[in-house]
DNA sequence: CGTTATTTTGAGATCCGTCAAGATATGTGG
DNA sequence: CCACATATCTTGACGGATCTCAAAATAACG
């Protein structure tokens, strides 16, 4: 069965850090650096979807500049808190997240998750803080994008301007249909949702779309879909047993797409 | 009581338009027009709110060089629809609007209210299309702004380029709330939290926070909550019974905002 | 291997949706 | 300006989807 961390560790190797996660520039200078290690946005299997997509190769090594560190987030620790002051987007380079939003009463809540390829922090930009925690769903690795760096490469490059301009585009529409979910569906309609959006987001990557391990818990799912962790977990064993899936912990296997959208 | 053809009118007046809704720049070409006709942004009331917000006057001239047209759209006439090729977004000058996103299967929901001042169209940048109905609640005016000019413009001018990037994020930010709102709470909290919604709204406009008219159904407010119209009709008297507010078909009179919020 | 976190499943309670009817508001044409 | 038609709103009664509380089973982890 598909496990995530095989796509982790084909992302990983497909760079040339070598297992080594904090990039320092001093370590690494222009001049010695080998030509591949200069196109770093260029190597990264994520480049089709994430910030690079629909740049030239010119325009890539520009990016590069952009991009001066990662960093490496181990499983249940923060990327950013909510109140942090926002210096930087994140594009999830390995690994995957979860944003919680904390209301000043009431209980936190799920407000999105976020794999490899994805881009995170853009809520950040409107108050110059950032408004949720970002949590590691796993051991993870981010780019870390200066904000006023990529604001300035924007100026320069229409295509990369565009591009961004769409990335925080679609996250508007992608909360947009977030809130339809959570606005007018059934507790089963929501789960079928989340389960075939998890399995897009997998194909999208050129990993199984019907066999994938959740990285996040039943609580977590629930929050993210406003229901209870019970439902969630009464909502896979119904559509277990009517033939639409196996699920085995966090190991799903889905057995008829078109039947779970049909939900 | 407040009536909002009151504002509307106020920021009618305030421009010089003389009640002239189409606006063709052959008809004012730029020797004869008076230099207030000039910078048009620069007269409008939602200045502070708007695009506009943060820029000096002669950054101001050169967005009026962008907004080169407004669009009036009558009481319940739609100013795009889902599915329409994306051109331009558009700032409200006069009115209201709200949004509604019609998924492939399910019932339609309201996505948005916006009152002068608010930018719509945001959500088409991404796909090239429109994905909602932007639907007028009252006979409203709003700015066209080219997106490709305006995007052209952001690569000049800095500030305009971080206030275009803040409204982006602020959209996200607003939807996210919207998701918490609708994800873990009551249907009593959503309804006071809209009404303090509009409130608030109404106060960054200088109007009264306290007594405003709803230009939207029951039904419309239901949807965009995620809840029945009969319960946002029964939550309104229940709160008219316990002395928070005063409910008069679409006219409400919030007599405790601290009460409400601790809903 | 023991401890803790997570998941599953059940039973009862409740919030809210559905259906229905009447009341009020809005708009239209004479 | 009135009368009618239509849209919107209010209120009630009932049922059901989902929550809450609880306990046992399974998985994760040091």
């Amino acid at each position: 069965m598909f496990d995530m961390h095989t796509g982790v560790d084909a992302a990983w190797d497909s760079t040339d850090m070598s297992g080594t996660f904090a990039r320092r520039e001093d370590a690494m200078p222009a001049e010695q650096a080998p030509s591949h290690a200069r196109t770093r946005c260029a190597t990264c299997m994520m480049r089709s979807i994430c910030m690079a997509a629909s740049l030239e190769a010119s325009e890539v090594a520009r990016l590069d500049n952009v991009v001066q560190s990662w960093r490496s987030v181990r499983q249940g620790e923060r990327l950013y808190r909510a109140g942090d002051p926002f210096r930087s987007i994140y594009a999830v380079r390995v690994g995957s997240f979860k944003t919680v939003v904390a209301p000043a009463r009431g209980k936190e809540t799920i407000s999105g998750f976020f794999m490899a390829g994805d881009s995170l922090g853009m809520d950040g930009i409107c108050l110059e803080t950032h408004n949720c925690d970002a949590i590691a769903l796993e051991d993870s690795v981010v780019c870390v994008i200066p904000f006023h760096l990529l604001e300035a490469l924007c100026r320069e490059i229409k295509p990369l301007q565009r591009q961004l301009h769409k990335m925080l585009s679609a996250e508007i529409v992608r909360e947009s249909r977030q809130m339809m979910l959570l606005g007018s569906t059934s507790a089963e309609q929501r789960v079928a949702a989340f389960l075939l959006s998890v399995s897009a987001r997998y194909r999208e990557r050129g990993y199984s779309a019907t066999s994938f391990v959740l990285r996040m818990t039943r609580e977590d799912i629930g929050s993210f879909l406003g229901v209870t962790l019970e439902t969630v977990s009464r909502t896979l064993s119904k559509f277990q047993q009517e033939g639409l899936l196996t699920v085995q912990g966090k190991s799903i296997e889905l057995l008829n797409l078109d039947a779970l959208d049909a939900r």
